[in-house]
DNA sequence: CCAAAACGCTACGTACTGTTGCGTTCGGCC
DNA sequence: GGCCGAACGCAACAGTACGTAGCGTTTTGG
């Protein structure tokens, strides 16, 4: 039953305790904003569902935001470049579909919610997610449509920023006040309804 | 210095101490979420600064969240119906331009902020959101496509539910995430990248 | 093996919540 | 003018969470 903690490495060495910490702090952390939103977040549910003494919490991150924020760039880490299709339509809709689903099928979507409103506040929080979130996806619609503007698909004055936040807007909308469902469907029908405005 | 209490109802009737108990508190809850969001709404912030007692507070609203939405629903009683235009066009923007305005020149921009939240994650405040304001909105888009329609201007299967998320997500995409600015210019731009998607 | 870093634990002072009981004031009505 | 109920003010309270401090214990890394 008991690991023997082999001096010989082998698949992966024993994660140091600082690590071991930090991932349970974090666990937790998602658990609870997940199951109730960062408003009923407390540093002592946090503490006391991870094993972990409050203190060593406060000794890493200042507030519980800036704890929500660490779980929210753990979680942007896995967004992926696009994989370069037959044309701008695909291309857009691959780019949304990531964000459609990390967003409607993981926890990331109530860990959104629940931050929504301290990003929109704090004004260190939204820096962080607008260099970290918001520049990346923009970047990815600035390589699509380049690509679309050379195969002369686009028009060659397209406002990127301006695509990106009609492609990403309405699903945050769904997320945060329509409540519509974010299914499968909708990155293809955000795409045929905004592409027209910006094709030759 | 003092005043009269004239018995003459003039222009308007001396407001009885319960409306006026009322306002003050609802006045004192717009500035302090405006100041620093819900996060740092207290309740006993608000009957200081309205001067009224914590407890009549609690024996109007039960949280300071419906404390919170009653700001907002007061301030939506302000969303009038779009005046016929002469064209979809037109109208849209104008209709677009009553949010952009009243979010980013009035502090329900904030209070939208600090509120989104709780909006994102309590049913009840959902629900209420969506059957006052979303409900309304959609309503508005819906007149509008059906005399598009009739013109000759927008397709007949025009998906209205769509349109209105077109319309608005980026808005609030901006207010929330992306901190773009609300300006002037944003109304129209959204709705003439949009409307090619949905005309004839 | 040993010093430094990281952690666990207890105990604080502070702030806010949500409630209770009771005295006071206001508003309408006879 | 006087009365009565509703609404309000006020003080006090238990409960929860914050954020910090001191100190002993475990782990890490050289």
């Amino acid at each position: 039953m008991a690991e023997p903690a082999s001096s010989v490495p082998f698949v992966a060495a024993t994660p140091s305790r600082s690590s071991r910490t930090e991932a349970a702090i974090l666990e937790a952390t998602r658990e609870l904003l997940s199951e109730s939103g960062v408003r009923h977040l407390t540093v002592e549910k946090v503490a006391a569902r991870s094993g972990v003494a409050k203190t060593t919490i406060y000794r890493r991150w200042r507030s519980k935001e800036d704890l929500a924020l660490a779980v929210l760039i753990d979680f942007v880490q896995s967004i992926v470049a696009v994989p370069r299709g037959d044309g701008v339509r695909s291309e857009l809709v691959a780019l949304l579909r990531g964000a459609v689903n990390s967003l409607g099928t993981t926890v990331m979507g109530r860990v959104m919610q629940g931050l929504v409103s301290e990003l929109a506040t704090n004004e260190d929080l939204s820096r962080a997610f607008r260099e970290r979130v918001v520049a990346l996806r923009v970047g990815e619609v600035r390589k699509i449509v380049q690509r679309g503007i050379e195969r002369g698909e686009l028009r060659p004055d397209t406002d990127v920023d301006l695509l990106h936040e009609l492609l990403f807007g309405p699903v945050y909308y769904r997320l945060f006040l329509s409540g519509g469902a974010l299914d499968r469907k909708l990155p293809a029908k955000i795409v045929d309804a905004v592409l027209p405005g910006f094709s030759v």
